[in-house]
DNA sequence: CCCCGGCAAATTGTATACAATCTTTTCCTT
DNA sequence: AAGGAAAAGATTGTATACAATTTGCCGGGG
């Protein structure tokens, strides 16, 4: 039996609460008392104070001895610095690709992404804010390539490093169809760079994909 | 008074025994069971499970719902992988703080650190196994670059790329005077690169100083 | 001999009771 | 009225009791 998927309340509750900081649930700087979280969520103290201290470790939350957990605050510069990071990290994956070249079934799973990514283009239904098959195809882009690279801190540190309110999900939301299109072809060269063994291209270009991104943010977001 | 240095009993727990798994203090693949850990600890169950998911999270266990926390192991391969990572990461901070220039705060520490370099390599003690003055005069070099990059992200990931048990304080006990003679230099160009504000530079320097390293440790360590 | 229910022991997960610390209010002193 | 100790309340930290799940063992059936 594939029992796999079994969980406990503590890890459910993580997860849930990640969600919520996520989603922008809470004012930067609020005060998360356990009591209050233990009746919202259903659940006693034990769970939520587990869940607490794990989103304080991955940065969401901030922590003060005997006085509790409050919502961590991003400024601009906080998420423009971990966008640097990210591109950093994503741009070693691809060199890391690049240096050993593409295994046949990355090449395939990429090739697949790219073509959903021509499809979605051409449908012309990014303009009505459907974003949500460009989120998965990108996802599934980017974390292919970190998956391939079998560098288990890689893995974890790049997905961490998107753990981050507001932008947690890309900011496709202030593209415009020429930004779609040049994501696209910045994917386009990265595989091209990668399927060629082109380890210093490719890590370049990840890099800027990534920068690219913070840059339309940077000019977007209001705080 | 001075009181910030306040802590719990689950802090102190988290450290103690993150200090015993760096040290290699259990077997990879031990589990650590609540009870007798609380036992050792003398303290209850409640801050041991609290200290296992965090150490879980940081990477130096691993977890199974229902089933508990066992001491993580590290292959040679985890290791020369996390020390890639590290060094995309560290040269980053170079290379943002050369793009800036230096402050005259962290040239005076640099130097300062450069100084206690060249004092050890002359007094000869480093032959004679007494390599705590080198570390720590290393971690000061390493952490004052992080430090002034004002980049969270990249100071946490950097620190936590280095919590893996037996590399956790440098490779240093096969270093010969030869080896610590050229990570000196390597310092003294990191420096001279950052000084310099040549971006590029400092952060390839930075990769190959920190890449030496994870090669002497690849040649010695027997798994 | 193997397998596999199922009971018993051990271990983890959760709730709750209690202790320690911090915060707020009160009320006295100046 | 301002300041500040001291008590009352609220909140976090820790221990422990209980529940759920897993693990080990035993015996019966194939």
């Amino acid at each position: 039996m594939t029992d796999a998927l079994k969980s406990t309340r503590s890890l459910n509750v993580t997860e849930a609460l990640r969600e919520l900081l996520l989603q922008g649930e809470f004012d930067p700087g609020t005060r998360l008392q356990e009591t209050w979280l233990a009746e919202r969520m259903q659940v006693s103290r034990t769970p939520i104070r587990e869940a607490l201290r794990v989103l304080a470790k991955d940065g969401l939350l901030e922590y003060a001895p005997n006085k509790g957990y409050s919502v961590r605050r991003f400024s601009l510069e906080d998420i423009v610095s971990a966008f640097r990071v990210r591109s950093v990290l994503e741009g070693l994956g691809c060199r890391l690709i690049a240096e050993r070249g593409l295994s046949e079934a990355l090449r395939t799973t990429l090739q697949s992404t790219l073509q959903s990514g021509e499809n979605l283009l051409q449908s012309g239904q990014l303009e009505r804010g459907e974003f949500d098959e460009w989120r998965e195809m990108n996802k599934a882009f980017h974390l292919a390539i970190l998956l391939e690279t079998h560098n288990d801190l890689l893995v974890r540190f790049a997905k961490q490093s998107r753990n981050i309110p507001i932008v947690f999900n890309g900011s496709f939301r202030w593209y415009s169809l020429r930004e779609f299109q040049r994501a696209h072809d910045h994917h386009q060269v990265i595989f091209d760079a990668m399927n060629q063994q082109q380890p210093e291209r490719a890590d370049f270009m990840m890099q800027e994909h990534v920068m690219h991104a913070a840059h339309i943010l940077k000019k977007n977001y209001k705080d």
